[in-house]
DNA sequence: GATGAATGAGACTTCATTCAT
DNA sequence: CATGAATGAAGTCTCATTCAT
């Protein structure tokens, strides 16, 4: 057995997302993750020093992940409204990722769990796509009086969709939903009406 | 002492909610209720079969609240747009109102309460603004091909910045940002251009 | 309303007779009993002074109704075995009764009841049994070494015998194995071979 | 510390039977068994889900005991009436064992105690007994016309008298008692008159 | 690296009993 | 006679965390 450190802390933040999403963080055991894994408690607690600590790394993992995307993308040489697009893109992507997050069912006991993630996001991305506006807002691409707030608004309405809808309807619904997205994005900045570039 | 039935259940959904904001559902205690109050614990069981029946009944009250008001306005001889923005309007009123819930800092730990309140709220209230753009589409006041995705956007958007602010500065920050609210319910309702009577 | 103090002290004797059959004496709460009749808890406690008052009386009263008609047989000029016969048969006509009491269902979760009935009863009935075998010994009715010991034999085995069987089947089930029970009586006491007389 | 698991299960249970007979079921908590063993209460949950699964499983294991040891004989070469006798010894025997179980003084609130070993042993021992008796039957060893009511006699009025005298004086008790058990036996089973193999 | 028995504070809940009206 | 809101001690059960092996 014995895997590596990194394999084996790697293993239980995943197992520990998969359950928090299934049954909530409350609901969930440090007993349910190792049964899950097949290890002892003990080995939990060399990992980490707490159950909260898992949750913890497990929103800033996450978080991480949707930054990293978002912050390649920024420099590159596309439009503002591409770029705002595709960040959404990447935010909606990341539901479909076998990251074990976002892939539970609604559950109204499981409260916490998404609320930390979303904070942990919503923190690191509106203030990187607010940026984003108010330099389109100083190009003339765009003009959004309150970007921030806008955002906040997007956001938050994305993230709470997915929490709604069950995860085998997760991936159809919102590439349902894309275009509706889009003309939302499209009007509450203010773009001038435009094409999308591929 | 020995208040009437309905006056002590009142008084201990009200402290329950108060409480349950302050500090989060897992973390209030049963004791820490009958405490603030200055009863035993055995009259909280009196009135409720368990603490769960109190944030359920929480939950309840505060979408009943907010849903009989907007009842009250939806057979009002006022345009469509108007009626949206009043509705809107009452759900923001609702978080001023010293009911006690809402009234929360943001708390990573309440989540449980926050997110029962808001899928009792958003259950009861998209159906009702979805129902009333469809018939403004029908009549040509606005025109909106996904009246029932842009609600849920709007209330959670709504929703989760109303959560996301601390309750002193929460009435001032909404009211700064209610013209913004009323553009977007312009734009995404597609609303034809229009003032709004006073 | 306001009966007399008889009246409810029996009233209330008998439902809580009834349900400390029903559901056990410890699952059966004060709550219960007075719900069961109507009226308020102070007026279950202006009687009795604790639940365990009722069920001593509600014992004491079963036991002494057999009791009064073992002892009015007792004196009778009839033969030493129709005495036990009849003894037996008081037994087990009070189990058809309406007294609320015996008519449960087999409930492992009653077992309080039941024992502290049977001690009250046994430990009135056994000495008189006992007694009557010692003089039908004497006079050569019946040869018994050990009566005590026959006696207890035969009385717990029929209350456990009765408490097995559901309520609706117990009175044809008994009527059945009377002559079972004489013929033990017969045998177990070692009366001569004999005719009973009706 | 650490003992193995399933010593502390055994010590678990050997404990909790040793207060349920003395104290009665109701009355004894996990408090007291884990003060007995001098261990902490968290540990009783972690061997057991609940108070009363010890409590079935210490009515299974008496139960099982008996059951065993009579199984073990059925098959032998002897005579039914021999058979018959030995079983009922074990069952005497079997209140003689240091288990903890059975041990208890008679005490009005282990009713459930009790009437829950009884069920358990009764429900398992009598459609034993019976078999044998109806094979005993047919090979002329005996003649009894309703072997299962008098198989229940016995056991139910061996079992009582068990629980009436006290733990000290039982064992003597029941010695005493053996020829009386035997005559009992003889007679109500109608075996032929016959001297039993040592 | 790994185990899992053991801990113990503290949570929720129950209910017999009281007492002011 | 009757009410029923209020009490509070006591009980069962949970679970994150520790630590000796």
């Amino acid at each position: 057995m014995a895997k590596t450190k990194e394999e084996r802390r790697k293993e239980i933040i995943e197992t520990a997302g998969k359950l928090f999403e299934e049954k909530g963080y409350e609901q969930t055991q440090v007993q349910d993750i190792v049964n899950e894994i097949g290890v002892a408690k003990g080995l939990f607690y060399y990992y980490f020093k707490s159950k909260d600590e898992v949750m913890e790394e497990l929103a800033d993992r996450y978080a991480d992940a949707i930054i990293d995307a978002v912050n390649e993308l920024i420099d590159k040489d596309i439009s503002t409204f591409d770029k705002i697009n595709r960040i959404f893109q990447i935010f909606i992507d990341s539901a479909e990722k076998k990251s074990g997050i976002f892939m539970g069912i609604l559950n109204v006991k499981n409260g916490i769990t998404h609320e930390r993630i979303f904070f942990n996001v919503g923190e690191k991305m509106v203030p990187l796509v607010t940026e984003l506006i108010l330099s389109g807002n100083d190009n003339g691409e765009c003009n959004c009086s309150d970007p921030k707030f806008i955002t906040e608004f997007l956001v938050s309405g994305l993230f709470n969709i997915m929490n709604q809808i069950s995860p085998d309807e997760k991936i159809d619904y919102l590439k349902e939903k894309l275009p509706t997205i889009k003309t939302m994005i499209l009007k509450l900045y203010n773009f001038a009406e435009q094409k999308e570039s591929k």
